[in-house]
DNA sequence: GCCTTAATACGACAATTGACGTATTGGTAG
DNA sequence: CTACCAATACGTCAATTGTCGTATTAAGGC
């Protein structure tokens, strides 16, 4: 059985070093290698069948945070693994929430780092212990930090939004009208008008994106 | 240099056991061991100079989550790990908010206890990958705290959740098809099973209830 | 060894959804 | 005043989804 690895970092000379670390390895394999997040994009287009990728935050063109995003959208069956030089407590959050399922320093030895890319690939979470640690309390007491940066101008008027909040709950059209005393019609173009808004095409893309934005 | 220890656990079997583990390490010395958490108590009374309590969950008397409230309030620098046979949600999420450093399951093998231990003296958590991935998922998806009563046996295979995360994104079936290496009949045939074991029909729903249950 | 369950897969049909276009009415910002 | 937009509403058509039945194979429990 083989590992399928793909590693994202802006430095050649780390990915270097990465792939030196799981040469120790005979099962896994490094597919391939990309020098940040749209480069990856690309390569998954072509050929999604990768098991983890090992990813670092600070980046060009595309973040790992977001890379992140887009990649656990598209492929949720890929695991990834945030592997970088800074534990900042915004980062790992960040990484968190867009759907990381580990978080790892550059400086760890390669045993750690391949039982880290195993376990992960079991279905756990790969941590070393300040990370954890950094979790714990971020568990204790959540960051309420919202990201005022990338709000696009998103605005649903009242009526849209109220709409979204019946779609949230998986009611139909037909229940939707019922309850707020409308037409079925009505409510279908309220939705189509919605999702031309948030740029997106089925109802739980529009939920998501809804929640992501706060506005519902 | 000496790793003090205390162990508290209302199985006397259990509790020799961990010392058996504990015993393959010259520097860990077990200074006392409990069956409750008032026994614990008791005992830091006397002399509270520990390093770290392992410490059971379900005891009489007191409980491991109310006793690491009142050790950690009492007495900070102590670490405290939680050592336990059961990994629910609930649990852990108390335990942490409880102030414990680390959550480990009691069929750990002697040299990654050892480490755990070493690793929370060190400043840093100790936890499991499949701990770490539980808590991550209570990162992303905030406990919706639900009373006992109503949580209803629901045991989803491997591949049903594997597919449920992928609905979760809001792709369709010929998508999640193509992620996952199946046919998109298959896919339709799981999602069919996820709707029937959730007692849901749709998507969103299915979703909802899912995270609702910290499914995904 | 037998039984059950998980995982795979197909076909068919009805219901729902998503994407168009079109249209009327009432409020309001220039 | 008028141009714009929110809110209302209908029709049509293709795509997707939800529901049913059926079937094979592999793995695990008793």
């Amino acid at each position: 059985m083989s590992l399928k690895i793909a590693i994202v970092d802006d430095n050649s000379f780390l990915i270097h070093a990465i792939k030196e670390k799981l040469s120790f390895f005979d099962e896994v394999m490094v597919k391939h290698t990309s020098l940040n997040g749209s480069e990856l994009l690309a390569k998954l287009e072509d050929n999604h069948n990768i098991d983890l990728i090992l990813m670092d935050i600070e980046m060009p063109v595309l973040n790992g945070i977001e890379t992140t995003q887009v990649v656990k959208q598209k492929y949720p069956q890929i695991k990834i693994i945030m592997l970088t030089a800074f534990d900042n407590d915004e980062n790992i959050f960040n990484a968190i929430k867009a759907g990381a399922d580990g978080y790892l320093l550059k400086e760890i030895n390669p045993k750690d780092l391949y039982d880290g890319i195993v376990e992960t690939l079991n279905g756990g979470a790969a941590m070393n212990p300040s990370i954890a640690l950094k979790t714990l309390k971020l568990l204790r007491n959540p960051l309420t930090i919202e990201n005022e940066k990338d709000k696009e101008d998103i605005s649903l008027s009242k009526r849209e939004i109220e709409v979204l909040e019946q779609l949230s709950t998986g009611l139909s059209y037909t229940v939707i009208a019922e309850n707020l005393f409308l037409s079925p019609s009505t409510v279908r173009k309220h939705i189509e008008n919605i999702y031309q808004k948030l740029q997106v095409h089925s109802k739980i893309e529009a939920v998501q994106k809804a929640k992501r934005h706060n506005i519902i």
